[in-house]
DNA sequence: GCCGTCGCCTTACTAAATTTGGCATTAGCA
DNA sequence: TGCTAATGCCAAATTTAGTAAGGCGACGGC
């Protein structure tokens, strides 16, 4: 019910990829019939392996150029932060991904934008002006080294 | 050829949130024909607003329950470190993603191992031996208030 | 030794994507 | 004005892919 096999992995691994590949090319690469192969690809949705399909979105083309990082420090001695602000979070299409760390500070926030006046703003009116947001350290990227985010399967 | 009018983001959307989505409901759903539809979604593709197609698999279904973040700052008085690391990164399965970022530190690795003895393996074992590597600061995610990574379209 | 389950296969059927052709609108131009 | 080309849309027909049904062989429990 949770180990996978070797042709489970090259499922997941050539979905990953490429989430509309055939079925029959899909049967074909993995070394199975296409009836077998959509069987296994039905389980794996089923039992939780795969999430869904997505569409990955060029962020340059959509006129989003610009990504930053921003770690945020939260003020403790206020009740209800922590949920505030990831309420908030949660609604700001800007924010891309957000995670509480343990470490130096609360949040790490990953962000895209148009530029940099576009941040400044995300910045000043929106991430700032939420309740007991204490301090907040921005890094622009400046290359995407590897941005694919695939699992090792 | 660069702007999009309200049904290509209304088709963006609903291919990012459902990648495998049939063409007629995409259809029924923008308020086109199918086969328009289909037109609509091959100029974006041939436009390199969509870059493709991925099923989303479930990190902990996998075995990756722990999400980290690394802080990495090169000795840059080697030279190549930059180009190096680089590489070396790209070869790395646990690296999701890997950022260069201007700020107090040089690259911002993003990493998913199965528990705490894999993260320690994969510092030590693989990121701490890269040449080049001086200084490192692991902030290990307790929550993921936010994880989709949907573009605002 | 028998029966149930499992994984896989082939075949047949159904549903989807794609192609074709046609219509209306708009823009450029003599 | 009248012609042409380009664009965006649609409906129908064709092709292609997904799905369901049924059968085969291997394995394990009883």
């Amino acid at each position: 019910m949770t180990d996978l096999d070797r042709i489970d992995r090259k499922i997941l691994k050539a979905l990953q990829a490429d989430g509309r590949i055939a079925n029959v090319d899909l049967a074909e690469k993995v070394g199975l019939s296409p009836t077998s192969t959509g069987d296994r690809v039905k389980r794996l949705l089923r039992e939780g392996f795969i999430a869904g399909y997505g569409a990955r979105l060029d962020p340059h083309r959509l006129g989003l150029g610009l990504l930053v990082f921003v770690e945020v420090s939260l003020d403790k001695t206020t009740p209800d932060v922590f949920e505030k602000f990831a309420e908030a979070v949660k609604r700001a299409p800007e924010v891309l991904e957000c995670h509480m760390v343990a470490g130096g500070f609360d949040y790490l926030v990953k962000t895209r934008v148009a530029d940099m006046a576009a941040y400044r703003h995300f910045l000043g009116e929106i991430l700032l002006a939420l309740p007991g947001v204490k301090e907040t350290r921005t890094y622009a990227v400046m290359e995407e080294v590897k941005s694919d985010g695939m699992l090792p399967v």
